[in-house]
DNA sequence: TCTGGGGTCCTAGGACCC
DNA sequence: TCTGGGGTCCTAGGACCC
């Protein structure tokens, strides 16, 4: 007989998170429709749901939906509070947690059984905690596979629980309509409607070299696997962080060059503090279940600025660095490269958005700083050197080494410089 | 849908190397 | 001088998710 595996892997996910958060600290709110920040819907009750409003939605949109509605401005500290002490009642039930954002987790319970009853019980349980230990809704489904617990937890919701049967997957989820597959959005599920393909059970008749004809190599071998109930990937604890970025809408008014300067400036000193801060800490506002506590910093090779325009098309400018930094002046010297290239066409089209990220992410050992220099230049090499040590402290700076093909110095940092 | 902010992953072309 | 294949890295753009 074939054997399936079990249904083991939950997939928690609060509900209306920042909404429930407003409800819970403000009793007032409760029962009402609440909707969290004002020009953008980033999160809405239940309530508000209720009429039409939905998440990205535009503010005045909303209102227009839902009048009556209670509009209350993002508290981020509070909900990331919150997203703590859900966390480390994850990290209670099993030491296999999978933090996906700041309100919505993979677990694994198999093996449990015996200590800790049947992943129903366990899912039971930790919905009961998290209610009365913070205060909040969440949502749990348990499958197989992490695919078909994460689709159980949306179905689920509100304040539900879903358990898939192993021998019940296939009627669980052929029925369901294309967009409830994972990687298909509205521009892939736009393509299969074209092809006459709505359900999940029309994606399963279709052949892998079809869909991967459509939708390209590897969203089509995903979507055909995922749709013949296929995903190995397991419940993965260590996942670290692969970018870090903030971006600034600046509306419509023109910005001079000294205030787009500033405003980069400023992006790249909180970016490069973040990178700088130990893991797991307050100052790494990632998702609370990504990290594994307390580490050190990180550093990272590539800086992305991003531009919208006027007319809202987007452009992305890099530049990778010789060796990886967290050394603030190092990253502006090279976001403000791209941000000089770029002018011209700023001034041209407008700008409406202001964005940089810092990707290319690694553990940091050592801070390490590219100094560029003539590769014949000798006595620069010692004033550069020289300066550098009077910048950190000469106990902070490690020995130099030359780079390869660029023909730079490499100098490591010691963390105490900061 | 008249537009926030934070992310992940994939694709494609060009440079470069063996 | 022209021709091949395979692999990696960098850059830019796009789809998608919460």
């Amino acid at each position: 007989m074939f054997v399936r595996g079990l249904a083991t892997i939950l997939h928690a996910d609060l509900d209306s998170f920042y909404a429930s958060v407003e409800q819970r600290d403000d009793p007032r709110l409760r029962g009402r429709p609440v909707v969290v920040g004002g020009g953008v819907v980033l999160a809405a009750s239940y309530e508000a749901k209720a009429h039409g409003v939905r998440t990205a939605m535009n503010g005045r949109q909303a209102r227009a939906l839902c009048p009556q509605a209670v509009v209350v401005p993002p508290r981020m500290a509070a909900y990331s509070e919150a997203s703590r002490a859900v966390f480390a009642i994850f990290r209670d039930t099993t030491p296999e947690v999978e933090g996906l954002s700041i309100d919505e987790a993979f677990l694994e319970v198999g093996g449990l059984e015996r200590i800790a009853g049947t992943p129903r019980a366990i899912a039971a349980r930790l919905r009961e905690r998290v209610a009365r230990e913070a205060g909040l809704p969440i949502s749990v489904g348990v499958a197989r596979t992490k695919f078909l617990a994460k689709v159980a937890s949306g179905a689920s919701k509100p304040d539900g629980l879903l358990v898939v049967d192993p021998d019940r997957e296939r009627e669980f989820l052929h029925p369901l309509p294309v967009r409830s597959l994972w990687g298909v959005g509205a521009v892939t599920a736009a393509r299969l409607h074209e092809v006459g393909v709505r359900t999940v059970a029309d994606v399963a008749a279709l052949g892998e070299a079809a869909l991967v004809s459509y939708l390209g190599p590897a969203a089509g071998r995903h979507l055909h696997a995922l749709a013949h109930l296929r995903d190995p990937r397991p419940v993965d604890t260590h996942r670290s962080r692969r970018s870090i970025g903030s971006q600034r809408a600046l509306g419509r008014g023109a910005r001079t060059d000294t205030e787009l300067d500033g405003i980069l400036a400023a992006t790249v000193d909180r970016l490069a503090r973040r990178l700088r801060a130990p893991r797991g800490s307050d100052r790494d506002d990632g998702p609370a279940g990504a990290t594994a506590g307390p580490g050190g910093g990180r550093v990272c090779r590539t800086v992305v600025l991003r531009l919208r325009f006027g007319d809202y098309t987007r452009v992305t400018r890099s530049h990778t660095l010789p060796v990886a930094t967290a050394h603030t002046p190092t990253l502006l010297a090279a976001s403000r490269r791209l941000l000089v290239d770029a002018l011209p066409e700023i001034h041209a089209r407008g700008i409406t958005l202001l964005g940089l990220s810092l990707t290319n992410l690694e553990r940091d050992d050592a801070l390490q700083l590219a100094l560029p220099l003539d590769a014949h230049a000798g006595p620069a090499l010692d004033t550069a050197l020289d300066a550098v040590r009077s910048r950190f402290g000469a106990a902070s700076v490690g020995r130099a080494s030359r780079l390869g093909r660029d023909e730079g110095l490499e100098v490591p940092l010691l963390p105490e410089h900061e």
